[in-house]
DNA sequence: TTAAAATTTGAACCTTGAGTCAAATTTATT
DNA sequence: AATAAATTTGACTCAAGGTTCAAATTTTAA
C-alpha cells in the first residue's frame, strides 16, 4: 500500500473513459443495425446520447471507427462464446447449445451483428472479413465433428452452416426487444428448427 | 392488317426504352446488392452501363426509384412463384418447392433480394414493406397448411418461416454466381435442410 | 438528305453530413 | 476558492455525390 492508496473510490479516469466510449459504440451499433450504416448520422448517434455531434469525437477517431468496433464486439462476443468448453454428448449438442448462445446474444444483450462491412475501407475491411471467417470455420468445425460422431447429417458443412447462420442474421434484422416474442422462445424455437427442419416426424 | 403494318421490325419506342430501363435497374439492383445502397453512386451504375451520370435520368426520376423498382422486381418474381398451382401432394412438398424457387430465383435470374428498405422515404417505403408483409404472409398460409394436413411440425408458423427465409437472404448475400457452387446443387442442399434440419436421422 | 424526335453529355448547382478547432464549461484535486 | 485537466460546445470548413439543364449528338422515318 502506497501513499497514493484512498479509502474511497479512486475515480479511475481512464476507466470511466472507457465505460462512456463503450457506450457510444453500443448505442450506435444499435442505430445501424435498425436504420443503416448510412442512414444513422453523427448528429443522430450523439442526441441519443444527449451529446453533441463533436463530443463525439473525443470517444472516436471518425464514423468508421465506430463502424468497425461495432464489428468487433460483435465477434469478441461470439468467440467467447466459441470458446467456451464444450459440454455436450455429441457434435450436434455441442453445436446447438453454441446456436442457443448466439440466439440468447442477439436477443438479450444490447451486441447487434452488422453487415455492411463494405462501409469499412481497406485494412479494416480485411480484419473484420478475417474475423467473421474465423468464426464461420469454428462453427464448420463443429459441424464436421458432428458428422464424424454420427450426430450431424453428412453433406457440404460449409452450406449447412451458412444456412442456418442466416437465421441468425436474419433474426438480427427483425428482432425488436420490445415485441412480444420472448428471446428464450426464439432460442428454443430456433434451436429445434436448427436440429430437425420443419417436417413432422 | 393496316396501312402502318411493315415486314421488318417495327421497333416499337417504348420497348426499347422499358427494356433499357429495366437493365438500368437490374445492374444496380445487382450493385446495391453487392456493395450496398449508399456504397454505390450514380456514377458507378452508370459506368458499368457504359453511360454517363446524367443519362441515368432519362429512364429513372431520381436513384431512389432506382432502389424501390429493384425490390419490386423481386418481389414481383416472389409473387409469380406463390401464385403457381401448388402442385405438391402436400402442405410441405408444396413449401418446398416454392423454397426451391426461391433459391433458384436469386441463384440463377439476375434479381436480388434487397434489405436497404429505410433508404427509401414515407409511401415507398411503406408500399414496399406492404409487399414484403404479404409474401411473407403468404408463406405463412402454406406452413400453416402443412401443419393442418400433418406434414409439417406444429409450432409457431412465424417463427418458422422466419428461420428459412432468413436463409434464403443470407444466400442472396454470399452467393457469387462465379463461385464453384451451382445454383441448383445449392437449392437442392437448402431444400433438404428445410425440411429435416441437420440432424442425422 | 433532311428534319424531328430521342438520347446522351459536360458543366454546373446544391444539399447533406463528416470532420475541425478554439473557446467555454464542467469536474477533480489541492 | 483556486487551478489544472477533462469534457463539451458552437460555428465553421470541406468533400462527396445526387440532381439539373441547355446544348450536342445520334437515331428514326419520310
Amino acid at each position: 500500500m502506497n501513499a497514493s492508496a484512498t479509502i474511497k473510490a479512486p475515480f479511475d479516469r481512464d476507466k470511466q473513459f472507457a465505460a462512456k466510449r463503450r457506450a457510444v459504440i453500443l448505442s450506435a451499433a444499435s442505430a445501424f443495425r435498425r436504420r443503416g450504416y448510412h442512414n444513422t448520422s453523427m448528429v443522430d448517434i450523439a442526441k441519443t446520447l444527449g451529446l453533441t455531434k463533436a463530443a463525439l469525437y473525443y470517444y472516436v477517431r471518425n464514423k468508421e471507427e465506430i463502424l468497425f468496433e461495432s464489428h468487433l464486439m460483435a465477434y469478441d462476443s461470439m468467440d467467447k462464446i466459441l470458446k467456451r468448453p464444450q459440454s455436450g454428448e455429441d457434435g450436434l449438442e455441442n453445436l446447438a447449445n453454441v446456436f442457443r448462445e448466439f440466439v440468447s446474444l442477439l436477443t438479450q444483450s444490447g451486441v447487434s451483428l452488422l453487415t455492411d462491412v463494405d462501409s469499412l475501407s481497406g485494412k479494416s475491411r480485411e480484419q473484420i472479413l478475417a474475423r467473421r471467417g474465423k468464426i464461420e470455420r469454428r462453427v464448420i468445425k463443429l459441424v464436421k465433428a458432428g458428422q464424424k460422431d454420427g450426430s450431424i447429417r453428412i453433406g457440404d458443412a460449409r452450406l449447412q452452416v451458412f444456412f442456418f447462420m442466416g437465421a441468425l442474421n436474419w433474426l438480427n434484422a427483425w428482432y425488436d426487444s420490445e415485441g412480444r416474442l420472448k428471446g428464450d422462445d426464439i432460442a428454443d424455437h430456433f434451436v429445434e428448427q436448427l436440429r430437425s427442419g420443419i417436417m413432422a416426424e
